[in-house]
DNA sequence: TTTAATTCGATCAAATTTAATCATAATCAA
DNA sequence: TTGATTATGATTAAATTTGATCGAATTAAA
Protein backbone atom coordinates (compact mmCIF):
# COMPACT_ATOMS: atom_id res chain seq x y z
CA UNK A 1 0.00 0.00 0.00
CA UNK A 2 1.69 3.30 -1.33
CA UNK A 3 1.35 6.54 0.22
CA UNK A 4 -0.91 7.92 -2.91
CA UNK A 5 -3.39 4.87 -2.88
CA UNK A 6 -3.27 5.65 1.49
CA UNK A 7 -4.09 9.65 0.70
CA UNK A 8 -6.32 8.65 -1.95
CA UNK A 9 -8.43 7.00 1.00
CA UNK A 10 -8.22 9.14 3.46
CA UNK A 11 -9.67 11.30 1.47
CA UNK A 12 -12.79 9.27 0.41
CA UNK A 13 -13.12 8.64 4.08
CA UNK A 14 -12.86 12.53 5.19
CA UNK A 15 -15.23 13.35 2.06
CA UNK A 16 -17.96 11.07 3.41
CA UNK A 17 -17.85 11.76 7.48
CA UNK A 18 -16.12 15.40 7.18
CA UNK A 19 -13.66 14.20 9.96
CA UNK A 20 -11.92 11.13 11.16
CA UNK A 21 -9.69 9.69 13.70
CA UNK A 22 -6.57 8.64 13.70
CA UNK A 23 -7.20 5.12 14.81
CA UNK A 24 -10.14 4.28 12.67
CA UNK A 25 -7.76 5.37 9.66
CA UNK A 26 -5.22 2.91 10.73
CA UNK A 27 -7.46 0.00 11.33
CA UNK A 28 -9.64 0.63 7.53
CA UNK A 29 -5.99 0.76 5.81
CA UNK A 30 -4.27 -1.70 7.54
CA UNK A 31 -1.01 0.38 8.44
CA UNK A 32 -0.02 1.49 12.16
CA UNK A 33 -0.98 4.85 13.50
CA UNK A 34 2.57 6.13 13.14
CA UNK A 35 2.24 5.51 9.41
CA UNK A 36 -1.47 7.48 9.53
CA UNK A 37 0.05 10.56 11.58
CA UNK A 38 2.95 10.88 9.46
CA UNK A 39 0.43 10.61 6.20
CA UNK A 40 -1.99 13.00 7.60
CA UNK A 41 0.92 15.44 8.45
CA UNK A 42 2.01 15.23 5.18
CA UNK A 43 -1.32 16.13 3.39
CA UNK A 44 -2.15 18.63 6.00
CA UNK A 45 1.18 20.69 4.88
CA UNK A 46 0.21 20.49 1.54
CA UNK A 47 -3.66 21.83 2.07
CA UNK A 48 -5.64 18.68 1.49
CA UNK A 49 -6.93 18.52 5.04
CA UNK A 50 -6.93 19.96 8.54
CA UNK A 51 -4.87 18.21 11.05
CA UNK A 52 -6.90 17.98 14.77
CA UNK A 53 -5.74 16.67 17.59
CA UNK A 54 -6.58 12.77 17.05
CA UNK A 55 -7.69 12.85 13.58
CA UNK A 56 -8.31 15.57 10.75
CA UNK A 57 -11.25 17.44 9.38
CA UNK A 58 -11.69 18.89 5.65
CA UNK A 59 -10.83 22.00 4.86
CA UNK A 60 -14.02 23.24 4.51
CA UNK A 61 -15.54 21.56 7.39
CA UNK A 62 -12.67 24.40 9.90
CA UNK A 63 -13.95 27.64 11.26
CA UNK A 64 -12.92 30.07 8.79
CA UNK A 65 -10.56 33.46 9.41
CA UNK A 66 -12.81 35.71 10.65
CA UNK A 67 -13.62 39.10 8.90
CA UNK A 68 -11.07 41.73 9.97
CA UNK A 69 -13.88 44.03 11.14
CA UNK A 70 -14.92 41.74 14.27
CA UNK A 71 -11.15 41.19 15.22
CA UNK A 72 -10.82 44.60 15.46
CA UNK A 73 -13.20 44.60 18.12
CA UNK A 74 -10.82 42.25 20.79
CA UNK A 75 -8.77 43.74 23.27
CA UNK A 76 -9.64 47.39 21.94
CA UNK A 77 -8.07 48.82 25.37
CA UNK A 78 -4.77 47.09 25.20
CA UNK A 79 -4.74 47.69 21.45
CA UNK A 80 -5.26 51.42 21.52
CA UNK A 81 -2.44 51.62 24.37
CA UNK A 82 -0.08 50.57 22.66
CA UNK A 83 -0.33 52.02 19.72
CA UNK A 84 -0.82 55.33 21.45
CA UNK A 85 3.13 54.84 22.61
CA UNK A 86 3.74 53.31 19.27
CA UNK A 87 2.44 56.62 17.25
CA UNK A 88 4.78 58.82 20.01
CA UNK A 89 7.88 57.38 17.86
CA UNK A 90 6.84 59.00 14.76
CA UNK A 91 8.33 61.95 13.78
CA UNK A 92 7.07 64.12 10.92
CA UNK A 93 8.66 63.29 7.42
CA UNK A 94 9.01 59.68 8.52
CA UNK A 95 8.22 56.72 6.48
CA UNK A 96 6.45 54.02 7.77
CA UNK A 97 5.42 50.69 6.88
CA UNK A 98 2.02 49.41 8.37
CA UNK A 99 0.50 46.27 7.97
CA UNK A 100 -2.89 44.48 7.90
CA UNK A 101 -3.26 43.26 11.75
CA UNK A 102 -5.77 44.85 13.47
CA UNK A 103 -3.63 45.88 16.27
CA UNK A 104 -1.45 47.74 13.77
CA UNK A 105 -5.03 49.24 12.31
CA UNK A 106 -5.70 51.23 15.86
CA UNK A 107 -2.39 53.18 14.81
CA UNK A 108 -4.53 55.27 12.46
CA UNK A 109 -6.05 57.55 15.16
CA UNK A 110 -2.73 58.72 16.73
CA UNK A 111 -0.99 59.74 13.35
CA UNK A 112 -3.45 61.29 11.69
CA UNK A 113 -2.28 64.79 11.80
CA UNK A 114 1.62 64.11 11.62
CA UNK A 115 2.93 65.13 7.98
CA UNK A 116 4.53 61.18 7.07
CA UNK A 117 4.26 58.72 4.36
CA UNK A 118 2.52 55.77 5.43
CA UNK A 119 3.04 52.16 2.58
CA UNK A 120 0.27 50.21 3.46
CA UNK A 121 -1.14 46.83 2.15
CA UNK A 122 -4.19 47.67 4.66
CA UNK A 123 -7.76 48.69 2.70
CA UNK A 124 -9.03 49.84 5.70
CA UNK A 125 -5.64 52.06 6.63
CA UNK A 126 -6.59 53.45 3.51
CA UNK A 127 -9.71 54.27 4.60
CA UNK A 128 -8.92 55.62 8.23
CA UNK A 129 -5.99 58.16 6.64
CA UNK A 130 -8.37 59.32 3.86
CA UNK A 131 -9.04 62.45 4.82
CA UNK A 132 -5.64 62.87 7.05
CA UNK A 133 -2.13 65.00 6.17
CA UNK A 134 -1.02 61.32 5.77
CA UNK A 135 0.02 60.74 2.20
CA UNK A 136 -0.56 56.60 1.78
CA UNK A 137 1.11 54.33 -0.49
CA UNK A 138 -1.09 51.40 -1.20
CA UNK A 139 0.58 48.26 -2.03
CA UNK A 140 -0.42 46.48 -5.23
CA UNK A 141 -1.51 42.88 -5.83
CA UNK A 142 -4.44 40.20 -5.04
CA UNK A 143 -6.94 41.38 -2.61
CA UNK A 144 -7.47 38.91 0.12
CA UNK A 145 -11.26 39.62 1.19
CA UNK A 146 -11.07 38.04 4.45
CA UNK A 147 -7.91 40.00 6.12
CA UNK A 148 -8.96 43.23 4.18
CA UNK A 149 -5.51 43.33 2.82
CA UNK A 150 -3.19 43.05 -0.26
CA UNK A 151 -1.20 39.66 -0.66
CA UNK A 152 0.78 37.84 -3.44
CA UNK A 153 4.00 38.29 -5.55
CA UNK A 154 3.40 41.62 -6.94
CA UNK A 155 2.83 42.84 -3.31
CA UNK A 156 6.00 41.24 -2.04
CA UNK A 157 8.02 43.21 -5.40
CA UNK A 158 5.95 46.25 -4.39
CA UNK A 159 6.73 46.54 -0.98
CA UNK A 160 10.78 45.65 -2.25
CA UNK A 161 10.58 48.88 -4.21
CA UNK A 162 10.79 50.96 -1.33
CA UNK A 163 12.24 51.71 2.11
CA UNK A 164 11.03 53.12 5.24
CA UNK A 165 12.12 54.47 8.68
CA UNK A 166 10.10 52.65 10.77
CA UNK A 167 7.70 49.37 10.10
CA UNK A 168 4.56 48.96 12.41
CA UNK A 169 4.06 45.02 12.34
CA UNK A 170 1.92 42.55 14.04
CA UNK A 171 2.12 38.95 14.26
CA UNK A 172 -0.23 35.57 15.48
CA UNK A 173 2.45 35.08 18.15
CA UNK A 174 5.68 35.90 19.54
CA UNK A 175 8.17 33.86 22.01
CA UNK A 176 11.71 33.94 22.77
CA UNK A 177 12.07 31.47 19.97
CA UNK A 178 10.60 33.56 17.32
CA UNK A 179 7.78 34.68 15.75
CA UNK A 180 4.71 32.87 14.54
CA UNK A 181 2.13 33.53 11.42
CA UNK A 182 -1.21 32.97 10.98
CA UNK A 183 -0.60 32.16 7.22
CA UNK A 184 2.42 32.10 4.97
CA UNK A 185 1.01 35.23 3.34
CA UNK A 186 1.14 37.57 6.36
CA UNK A 187 4.04 36.15 7.03
CA UNK A 188 5.52 37.05 4.08
CA UNK A 189 4.39 40.21 4.00
CA UNK A 190 5.85 40.93 7.63
CA UNK A 191 9.22 39.40 6.32
CA UNK A 192 9.31 41.93 3.36
CA UNK A 193 8.15 44.73 5.14
CA UNK A 194 10.70 44.66 7.92
CA UNK A 195 13.68 44.22 5.25
CA UNK A 196 13.19 47.67 4.07
CA UNK A 197 12.78 49.20 7.18
CA UNK A 198 15.61 51.12 9.70
CA UNK A 199 13.83 50.46 12.73
CA UNK A 200 11.18 47.15 13.56
CA UNK A 201 8.39 47.62 15.83
CA UNK A 202 6.02 44.41 17.24
CA UNK A 203 2.52 45.42 18.42
CA UNK A 204 1.75 42.42 20.63
CA UNK A 205 -1.07 42.56 22.69
CA UNK A 206 -0.79 40.42 25.78
CA UNK A 207 -2.21 38.05 24.08
CA UNK A 208 0.24 37.43 21.46
CA UNK A 209 3.25 36.68 23.69
CA UNK A 210 4.08 33.30 24.56
CA UNK A 211 1.92 31.84 21.74
CA UNK A 212 3.04 30.04 19.56
CA UNK A 213 0.93 29.39 15.98
CA UNK A 214 1.92 26.66 13.23
CA UNK A 215 3.65 28.71 10.94
CA UNK A 216 7.11 30.11 13.00
CA UNK A 217 8.69 32.11 10.09
CA UNK A 218 11.56 34.09 11.85
CA UNK A 219 13.35 34.57 14.35
CA UNK A 220 13.68 37.31 17.59
CA UNK A 221 16.10 38.84 15.49
CA UNK A 222 13.79 40.70 12.92
CA UNK A 223 12.78 43.27 15.49
CA UNK A 224 14.02 46.14 16.93
CA UNK A 225 11.27 47.14 19.72
CA UNK A 226 8.87 44.94 21.38
CA UNK A 227 5.57 47.43 22.07
CA UNK A 228 3.00 45.54 24.58
CA UNK A 229 0.88 45.79 27.42
CA UNK A 230 2.12 42.53 28.96
CA UNK A 231 4.33 43.20 31.94
CA UNK A 232 5.13 39.29 32.63
CA UNK A 233 8.83 39.03 34.13
CA UNK A 234 9.76 36.70 31.18
CA UNK A 235 9.98 40.02 29.22
CA UNK A 236 13.64 39.60 30.00
CA UNK A 237 13.82 36.86 27.75
CA UNK A 238 13.04 38.99 25.02
CA UNK A 239 15.30 42.20 26.10
CA UNK A 240 18.19 39.47 26.53
CA UNK A 241 17.47 38.76 22.89
CA UNK A 242 18.21 42.12 21.76
CA UNK A 243 14.51 43.78 21.71
CA UNK A 244 13.74 46.82 23.19
CA UNK A 245 10.44 46.57 25.10
CA UNK A 246 8.36 49.72 25.56
CA UNK A 247 5.40 48.59 28.51
CA UNK A 248 2.44 50.42 28.76
CA UNK A 249 -1.01 50.11 30.68
CA UNK A 250 -3.99 49.94 29.29
CA UNK B 1 -14.52 15.67 20.24
CA UNK B 2 -12.41 18.30 18.93
CA UNK B 3 -12.08 21.90 19.29
CA UNK B 4 -13.20 22.66 16.15
CA UNK B 5 -15.79 20.38 16.32
CA UNK B 6 -16.94 22.30 19.85
CA UNK B 7 -16.37 25.47 18.33
CA UNK B 8 -18.56 24.19 15.31
CA UNK B 9 -21.73 23.68 18.11
CA UNK B 10 -21.22 26.53 19.77
CA UNK B 11 -21.20 29.04 16.93
CA UNK B 12 -24.72 26.67 15.62
CA UNK B 13 -26.60 27.16 19.30
CA UNK B 14 -24.92 30.80 19.25
CA UNK B 15 -26.86 31.88 15.37
CA UNK B 16 -29.92 30.55 16.92
CA UNK B 17 -30.06 31.61 20.04
CA UNK B 18 -28.19 34.99 20.00
CA UNK B 19 -26.48 34.31 23.48
CA UNK B 20 -25.07 31.07 25.17
CA UNK B 21 -24.66 30.07 28.46
CA UNK B 22 -21.73 28.34 29.92
CA UNK B 23 -23.35 25.73 31.62
CA UNK B 24 -25.64 25.16 28.67
CA UNK B 25 -22.84 24.65 26.28
CA UNK B 26 -21.37 22.65 29.10
CA UNK B 27 -23.95 19.91 29.28
CA UNK B 28 -24.81 19.96 25.44
CA UNK B 29 -21.54 19.43 24.48
CA UNK B 30 -20.29 16.98 27.03
CA UNK B 31 -17.65 18.30 28.52
CA UNK B 32 -16.14 20.62 31.39
CA UNK B 33 -17.27 24.07 32.38
CA UNK B 34 -13.38 24.74 31.96
CA UNK B 35 -12.95 23.24 28.45
CA UNK B 36 -16.08 25.33 27.47
CA UNK B 37 -14.94 28.37 28.98
CA UNK B 38 -11.76 27.80 27.33
CA UNK B 39 -12.91 27.58 24.13
CA UNK B 40 -14.96 30.79 24.21
CA UNK B 41 -11.93 32.71 24.84
CA UNK B 42 -9.80 31.14 21.78
CA UNK B 43 -13.10 31.85 19.79
CA UNK B 44 -13.54 35.56 21.36
CA UNK B 45 -9.80 36.29 20.75
CA UNK B 46 -10.20 35.38 17.20
CA UNK B 47 -12.96 37.48 16.30
CA UNK B 48 -15.85 35.09 16.15
CA UNK B 49 -18.39 35.95 19.43
CA UNK B 50 -18.34 38.21 22.15
CA UNK B 51 -18.15 37.15 25.31
CA UNK B 52 -19.85 38.06 28.41
CA UNK B 53 -19.70 36.86 32.04
CA UNK B 54 -21.24 33.39 31.95
CA UNK B 55 -21.37 32.97 28.58
CA UNK B 56 -20.91 34.95 25.33
CA UNK B 57 -22.88 36.70 22.52
CA UNK B 58 -23.14 36.61 18.58
CA UNK B 59 -20.91 39.60 17.33
CA UNK B 60 -23.54 42.32 16.17
CA UNK B 61 -23.35 43.65 12.46
CA UNK B 62 -23.09 47.13 13.65
CA UNK B 63 -19.29 47.39 12.90
CA UNK B 64 -19.36 48.31 9.66
CA UNK B 65 -17.35 46.94 6.62
CA UNK B 66 -15.30 50.01 5.18
CA UNK B 67 -17.50 51.69 2.14
CA UNK B 68 -15.70 53.90 0.20
CA UNK B 69 -17.91 57.33 -0.55
CA UNK B 70 -19.74 57.03 -3.77
CA UNK B 71 -19.10 59.72 -5.53
CA UNK B 72 -21.02 61.65 -8.58
CA UNK B 73 -24.07 60.19 -8.95
CA UNK B 74 -24.75 61.76 -12.30
CA UNK B 75 -26.57 60.56 -15.14
CA UNK B 76 -27.10 57.06 -13.21
CA UNK B 77 -29.64 55.67 -15.80
CA UNK B 78 -27.11 56.23 -18.57
CA UNK B 79 -24.22 54.72 -17.05
CA UNK B 80 -25.89 51.75 -15.97
CA UNK B 81 -27.50 51.39 -19.46
CA UNK B 82 -24.07 51.77 -21.30
CA UNK B 83 -22.48 49.61 -18.03
CA UNK B 84 -25.11 46.33 -18.60
CA UNK B 85 -24.27 47.15 -22.36
CA UNK B 86 -20.35 46.63 -21.90
CA UNK B 87 -21.08 43.76 -19.03
CA UNK B 88 -22.89 41.45 -21.71
CA UNK B 89 -20.02 41.42 -23.40
CA UNK B 90 -18.04 39.43 -20.27
CA UNK B 91 -17.71 35.91 -20.38
CA UNK B 92 -16.36 33.58 -17.65
CA UNK B 93 -12.69 33.31 -17.25
CA UNK B 94 -12.07 36.93 -18.33
CA UNK B 95 -9.50 39.13 -17.17
CA UNK B 96 -10.67 43.35 -17.64
CA UNK B 97 -9.20 46.29 -16.78
CA UNK B 98 -11.51 48.78 -14.87
CA UNK B 99 -10.45 51.93 -14.48
CA UNK B 100 -10.99 54.86 -11.67
CA UNK B 101 -13.65 56.08 -13.52
CA UNK B 102 -17.24 56.93 -12.12
CA UNK B 103 -19.17 55.15 -15.28
CA UNK B 104 -16.73 51.98 -15.10
CA UNK B 105 -17.74 51.86 -11.44
CA UNK B 106 -21.38 51.33 -12.28
CA UNK B 107 -19.95 48.15 -14.27
CA UNK B 108 -19.87 46.16 -10.98
CA UNK B 109 -23.04 45.32 -10.32
CA UNK B 110 -23.51 43.60 -13.41
CA UNK B 111 -20.44 41.62 -12.99
CA UNK B 112 -20.46 40.05 -9.61
CA UNK B 113 -21.68 36.57 -10.20
CA UNK B 114 -19.37 36.08 -13.16
CA UNK B 115 -15.70 34.52 -12.73
CA UNK B 116 -13.58 36.61 -13.96
CA UNK B 117 -10.57 38.41 -12.66
CA UNK B 118 -10.37 42.16 -12.11
CA UNK B 119 -7.43 44.58 -12.11
CA UNK B 120 -8.28 47.90 -10.95
CA UNK B 121 -6.85 51.05 -9.45
CA UNK B 122 -10.12 51.89 -8.22
CA UNK B 123 -10.72 52.01 -4.36
CA UNK B 124 -14.81 51.70 -4.93
CA UNK B 125 -14.65 49.52 -7.45
CA UNK B 126 -12.43 47.35 -5.17
CA UNK B 127 -14.91 47.75 -2.42
CA UNK B 128 -17.87 47.04 -4.45
CA UNK B 129 -16.65 43.46 -5.35
CA UNK B 130 -15.78 42.53 -2.01
CA UNK B 131 -18.00 39.74 -1.53
CA UNK B 132 -18.44 38.61 -4.88
CA UNK B 133 -17.46 35.93 -7.07
CA UNK B 134 -14.68 38.25 -9.08
CA UNK B 135 -11.14 37.98 -7.54
CA UNK B 136 -9.95 41.54 -7.68
CA UNK B 137 -6.39 42.82 -8.32
CA UNK B 138 -5.81 46.06 -6.83
CA UNK B 139 -3.42 48.20 -9.01
CA UNK B 140 -0.22 49.94 -6.39
CA UNK B 141 0.94 53.33 -5.63
CA UNK B 142 0.27 57.31 -4.31
CA UNK B 143 -3.39 57.34 -3.28
CA UNK B 144 -5.51 59.86 -4.67
CA UNK B 145 -7.66 60.91 -2.20
CA UNK B 146 -9.80 63.29 -4.33
CA UNK B 147 -10.45 60.41 -7.17
CA UNK B 148 -10.46 57.34 -4.68
CA UNK B 149 -7.70 56.00 -6.56
CA UNK B 150 -4.48 55.08 -7.16
CA UNK B 151 -1.88 56.37 -9.51
CA UNK B 152 2.10 57.28 -9.90
CA UNK B 153 4.86 55.68 -11.30
CA UNK B 154 4.20 52.36 -9.31
CA UNK B 155 0.98 52.17 -10.83
CA UNK B 156 1.85 52.44 -14.36
CA UNK B 157 5.27 49.21 -13.95
CA UNK B 158 2.03 47.52 -11.88
CA UNK B 159 -0.32 47.74 -15.26
CA UNK B 160 2.49 46.94 -17.03
CA UNK B 161 3.12 43.51 -15.51
CA UNK B 162 -0.55 42.49 -16.50
CA UNK B 163 -2.34 41.44 -19.73
CA UNK B 164 -6.35 41.62 -20.00
CA UNK B 165 -8.34 40.26 -22.61
CA UNK B 166 -10.55 43.84 -22.35
CA UNK B 167 -10.59 47.04 -20.08
CA UNK B 168 -13.44 49.25 -19.19
CA UNK B 169 -12.56 52.85 -19.56
CA UNK B 170 -13.47 56.22 -19.06
CA UNK B 171 -12.59 59.82 -20.63
CA UNK B 172 -12.89 63.33 -19.63
CA UNK B 173 -13.96 63.87 -23.56
CA UNK B 174 -13.99 62.63 -26.67
CA UNK B 175 -14.13 64.08 -30.50
CA UNK B 176 -13.47 62.10 -33.53
CA UNK B 177 -9.50 63.93 -33.23
CA UNK B 178 -9.07 62.14 -29.84
CA UNK B 179 -9.52 61.29 -26.07
CA UNK B 180 -9.19 63.83 -23.49
CA UNK B 181 -8.54 63.38 -19.92
CA UNK B 182 -8.92 65.48 -17.02
CA UNK B 183 -5.53 64.72 -15.60
CA UNK B 184 -1.92 63.44 -16.36
CA UNK B 185 -2.88 60.57 -13.89
CA UNK B 186 -6.03 59.91 -15.28
CA UNK B 187 -4.49 59.57 -18.92
CA UNK B 188 -1.34 58.25 -17.96
CA UNK B 189 -3.57 55.28 -16.41
CA UNK B 190 -5.99 55.20 -19.75
CA UNK B 191 -2.82 54.74 -22.47
CA UNK B 192 -1.30 51.92 -19.95
CA UNK B 193 -3.92 49.84 -19.09
CA UNK B 194 -5.67 50.20 -22.73
CA UNK B 195 -1.65 49.50 -24.27
CA UNK B 196 -2.12 46.03 -21.93
CA UNK B 197 -5.80 44.82 -23.25
CA UNK B 198 -6.85 43.12 -26.59
CA UNK B 199 -10.06 45.39 -26.52
CA UNK B 200 -10.53 48.51 -24.99
CA UNK B 201 -13.99 49.73 -24.63
CA UNK B 202 -14.67 53.39 -23.66
CA UNK B 203 -17.75 53.90 -21.46
CA UNK B 204 -19.46 57.36 -22.78
CA UNK B 205 -22.28 59.15 -21.41
CA UNK B 206 -23.55 61.84 -23.98
CA UNK B 207 -22.49 64.04 -22.11
CA UNK B 208 -18.61 62.97 -23.15
CA UNK B 209 -19.56 63.10 -26.63
CA UNK B 210 -17.73 66.05 -28.59
CA UNK B 211 -16.43 67.31 -25.41
CA UNK B 212 -12.86 68.65 -25.31
CA UNK B 213 -10.52 68.58 -21.95
CA UNK B 214 -7.46 70.42 -21.38
CA UNK B 215 -5.17 67.25 -22.35
CA UNK B 216 -5.46 65.62 -25.59
CA UNK B 217 -3.42 62.79 -24.53
CA UNK B 218 -4.43 59.98 -27.83
CA UNK B 219 -5.93 59.56 -30.88
CA UNK B 220 -8.98 57.47 -31.25
CA UNK B 221 -7.11 54.49 -32.59
CA UNK B 222 -6.37 53.43 -28.75
CA UNK B 223 -10.33 52.23 -28.37
CA UNK B 224 -11.87 49.74 -29.99
CA UNK B 225 -15.87 49.55 -28.69
CA UNK B 226 -17.22 52.62 -27.97
CA UNK B 227 -20.39 52.35 -25.79
CA UNK B 228 -22.77 55.75 -25.32
CA UNK B 229 -26.52 56.41 -24.77
CA UNK B 230 -25.72 59.60 -27.38
CA UNK B 231 -27.29 58.24 -30.76
CA UNK B 232 -26.58 61.62 -32.85
CA UNK B 233 -25.85 61.32 -36.41
CA UNK B 234 -22.13 62.16 -35.88
CA UNK B 235 -21.36 58.54 -34.18
CA UNK B 236 -20.84 57.95 -38.01
CA UNK B 237 -18.06 59.92 -37.65
CA UNK B 238 -16.41 57.46 -35.23
CA UNK B 239 -17.33 54.87 -36.81
CA UNK B 240 -15.47 55.79 -39.76
CA UNK B 241 -12.29 55.70 -37.64
CA UNK B 242 -12.50 52.36 -37.09
CA UNK B 243 -14.44 52.22 -33.57
CA UNK B 244 -17.39 49.91 -32.90
CA UNK B 245 -20.10 51.51 -31.28
CA UNK B 246 -22.54 50.18 -29.26
CA UNK B 247 -25.75 52.58 -29.30
CA UNK B 248 -27.99 52.44 -25.92
CA UNK B 249 -30.95 53.57 -24.68
CA UNK B 250 -31.58 54.51 -20.81
C1' DT C 1 -21.47 50.42 50.55
C1' DT C 2 -21.05 45.87 52.07
C1' DT C 3 -21.94 41.07 51.50
C1' DA C 4 -22.85 36.86 49.09
C1' DA C 5 -22.74 34.27 45.00
C1' DT C 6 -20.81 33.42 40.63
C1' DT C 7 -17.48 33.45 37.38
C1' DC C 8 -12.79 33.83 35.95
C1' DG C 9 -7.89 32.86 35.42
C1' DA C 10 -3.95 30.39 36.95
C1' DT C 11 -1.88 26.27 38.35
C1' DC C 12 -1.55 21.38 38.70
C1' DA C 13 -2.19 16.51 37.50
C1' DA C 14 -3.89 12.75 34.51
C1' DA C 15 -4.73 11.05 30.03
C1' DT C 16 -3.97 11.20 25.43
C1' DT C 17 -1.58 12.51 21.24
C1' DT C 18 2.45 13.79 18.92
C1' DA C 19 7.29 14.14 17.38
C1' DA C 20 11.78 12.17 17.48
C1' DT C 21 14.81 8.35 17.44
C1' DC C 22 16.10 4.04 16.12
C1' DA C 23 15.80 -0.55 14.06
C1' DT C 24 13.85 -3.34 10.59
C1' DA C 25 11.84 -4.26 6.13
C1' DA C 26 11.11 -3.05 1.41
C1' DT C 27 12.57 -0.99 -2.87
C1' DC C 28 15.72 0.35 -6.29
C1' DA C 29 20.12 1.07 -9.09
C1' DA C 30 24.25 -0.57 -10.42
C1' DT D 1 23.91 -9.79 -5.51
C1' DT D 2 25.33 -5.68 -3.10
C1' DG D 3 24.87 -1.23 -1.29
C1' DA D 4 22.05 2.64 -0.72
C1' DT D 5 17.88 4.87 -0.24
C1' DT D 6 13.25 4.89 1.36
C1' DA D 7 9.17 3.44 3.91
C1' DT D 8 7.37 1.39 7.95
C1' DG D 9 6.77 0.17 12.74
C1' DA D 10 8.18 0.20 17.76
C1' DT D 11 9.60 2.86 21.61
C1' DT D 12 9.98 6.76 24.40
C1' DA D 13 10.19 11.60 25.70
C1' DA D 14 7.79 15.90 24.84
C1' DA D 15 3.66 18.43 24.00
C1' DT D 16 -1.50 18.97 24.10
C1' DT D 17 -5.74 18.55 25.89
C1' DT D 18 -8.77 18.15 29.52
C1' DG D 19 -10.68 18.50 34.08
C1' DA D 20 -10.14 19.77 39.05
C1' DT D 21 -9.03 23.07 42.47
C1' DC D 22 -8.52 27.52 44.61
C1' DG D 23 -7.65 32.44 45.18
C1' DA D 24 -8.98 36.70 42.67
C1' DA D 25 -12.20 39.31 40.18
C1' DT D 26 -16.82 40.40 38.79
C1' DT D 27 -21.64 40.71 39.33
C1' DA D 28 -25.83 40.89 41.91
C1' DA D 29 -28.25 41.55 46.05
C1' DA D 30 -28.97 43.45 50.62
Amino acid sequence: MTFQKRAHKILELLEAFGEVEIRQLSSKIGVSEVTVRRDLTTMAANGLLYRTHGGAMKISEVIKPVSFANKAAVNLKAKDAICRRAAADIMDNDVIFIDCGSTAFRLCQFIKNKKIKVITNSLPVVNELQHSAVAVNLIGGEVDTARQAVHGTMAKEHIARYHASKAFLGVDGITAEGLYAGSEQEASNTLAMASQSDCVYMLCDASKIGKTSYLKFNDLSLVNILVTNYNGTDLTNFESKGLSVYSVTD
